[in-house]
DNA sequence: CTGTTAGCGCGTTCAT
DNA sequence: ATGAACGCGCTAACAG
């Protein structure tokens, strides 16, 4: 039987013996402190690299008597969505404490940049390993992103990117296939063709905007769609349930509605108070309660769900990784998308 | 601002302590090993709850600076699925070493009691701390399954469950709901209604009956649905090939296929011979390769996905768990169905 | 039966 | 600029 034999890993003193130098020297060249000639640092660094050396996480923390810290900083009141998010990361406190990761959540009062901003500039190195932000791109938040980097806090993105910062990680879902998957099973859930209404929350919101895009690529491939111009509900309930009233009072042979932003509830109202939920294919984002019950009673075909608990995972996993010290991550698999039907509900 | 102000865990030392125990005495308790009187021994578990301590698992095997070995049982050459997981598992071989789990792969010559039994027979519990298998509901499985918990070594089962057996923990999807998603897909792919056909493997397979038993409930809700009778294919690509042609020859009508089993090139090859891929819905089990390029050029329209690689990273977490000496996980959550459209492949 | 002690891989004073 | 020594939470070999 072929037996797998995994040779010992090197450890640091392999490390300082084959540079021969000190263990000291080598932790100062891990951590890349000051304190090292360049030629010792060398030295250490192709020991490193010639023993295939890798850092071990929890040996790190143990000696440090210290835990990784990170924090979260989500929107609140304003989408429901963040709301789970929050909630994900609040699950994994405790499970993620035996890990040596503390965890702690801050809620914006608002979708406010200044907020954002305000809470990022107080983080300091020694309290905080790591800030995961959902922002939004604008140049305060950039170069409060910029500013936290300089001082030796890492941040990384959630849900929505800011491609240009120093930011070390984005967590989150390709809006553009989830767009594109919609139509395919909106195309397929219509092989007669007919109207699709679409139902945003704005257009001004980069991850609608993505999904509307390739909603309406894949449309394209099937030539019976017709699709009306996108109603902006701006994710209120109210708002959206009387736009949704009217497009329906309006178009009695409507065939379908794709709701791309987070305006589920009034959208539900609609379709409930209109008793039109038979003829009608739905598709909407984000699993909720709200969501959940409209596959349940059929009023909601499908939902494509962001996996918020996959992205706080895949968060903490990439601290751990990057607390090494590695400069990126090169993995970066965006998150996957869930789709759901009334069968597949957890 | 509430700062969150986690109080330190709770250590060896603070149990000792509590107790009025030494270390020494902590630890045999904690391991549940010979040498310490029921007194003493109760006095160290009230010690530990209401300390609510909780073992580091890290610093236990740095301690024992010795790796948690785990040892998936795989059946090679009858299914390209156990293929996939066998590949899931190896690309987790050098992430999970620097998390001190040392993964060891077997591939069992044939889809065959014998094989896995004598496989298990020979795990010690020195050498593996868990073994990971997937395994027919056999009397020797099951026999081979006691005896290895006795020896002390763990069992989980993976994508097919031993119920009645000692296996500390079940990694795998619902197959029921995995039907009866399929059917909710099928049933509004086919608005008009039409001929369904269902291929699969073998019905004495447990996943298959479950998926067909699933799609049935559910393909009745769909009245204009006509379920044809199930073809069995026995997962081979020729006897799927001849099988599908003849059933396309035969109904020229045919609305849609849900393919239940693994014969998916084989239903492929036929599919594209015979030029049926337009007005042909079809439902198919596993992200492959061949399913993959089905999915790319239309002739198939939905793949339902086990998800190895989730099922594999579920295993390790739970082997780690488990290793800390958890009597069983409660969080007993099955691993959700993937599911893929040509728009939202990685 | 129970306690003492050394050491796992790493970080961190404090000397040198 | 570099090294020696101690401690983090836990296990194990050896005393008592």
């Amino acid at each position: 039987m072929n037996e797998i034999t995994t040779p010992r890993r090197a450890t640091v003193h392999d490390v300082a013996r084959a540079a021969g130098v000190s263990l000291a020297t080598v932790d100062r060249v891990l951590n890349n402190r000051p304190g090292v000639r360049p030629t010792t640092a060398r030295k250490v660094a192709d020991a490193v690299t010639s023993l295939g050396f890798q850092r071990d996480l929890s040996a790190s923390l143990l000696a440090r008597a210290r835990d990784l810290q990170v924090r979260f900083l989500i929107p609140a009141g304003s989408n429901e969505f963040m709301d789970s998010l929050a909630d994900a990361a609040s699950r994994r406190i405790e499970s993620a404490l035996i890990e040596r990761l503390q965890i702690a959540i801050t809620r914006l009062p608002l979708l406010d940049a200044r907020a954002l901003v305000d809470s990022l500039d107080v983080l300091m190195p020694h309290q905080c390993d790591c800030a995961v932000i959902v922002g939004t791109e604008e140049p305060a938040v950039l170069a409060s992103v910029e500013e936290a980097t300089r001082r030796g806090v890492m941040v990384m993105t959630l849900v929505s990117d800011l491609p240009g910062s120093s930011r070390r990680h984005f967590i989150g879902i390709d809006n553009v296939a989830a767009g594109r998957t919609a139509a395919s099973l909106m195309g397929r859930f219509c092989p007669q063709g007919g109207k699709i209404a679409l139902v945003a929350g704005s257009m001004h919101l980069h991850d609608h905007h993505d999904r509307l895009e390739g909603f309406r690529a894949v449309a394209a491939e099937y030539p019976g769609l017709e699709l009306l111009e996108p109603l902006e509900g701006h994710d209120e309930h109210q708002e959206t349930q009387a736009l949704v009233e009217q497009l329906l009072a309006r178009h009695s042979d409507l065939g379908g509605i794709y709701n791309l932003g987070a305006g589920t509830t009034g959208l539900l109202a609609a379709l409930r108070r209109t008793r039109r939920t038979g003829s009608l294919r739905v598709i909407a984002h984000e699993l909720s309660d709200c969501s959940r019950a409209g596959l349940a009673d059929g009023s909601i075909d499908v939902v494509l769900d962001q996996n918020p608990d996959g992205e706080i995972g895949a968060a903490l996993a990439a601290v751990r990784t990057l607390a090494l010290g590695a400069g990126t991550l090169e993995n970066n698999e965006p998150i996957e998308i869930r789709i759901f039907l009334r069968d597949n509900l957890g």
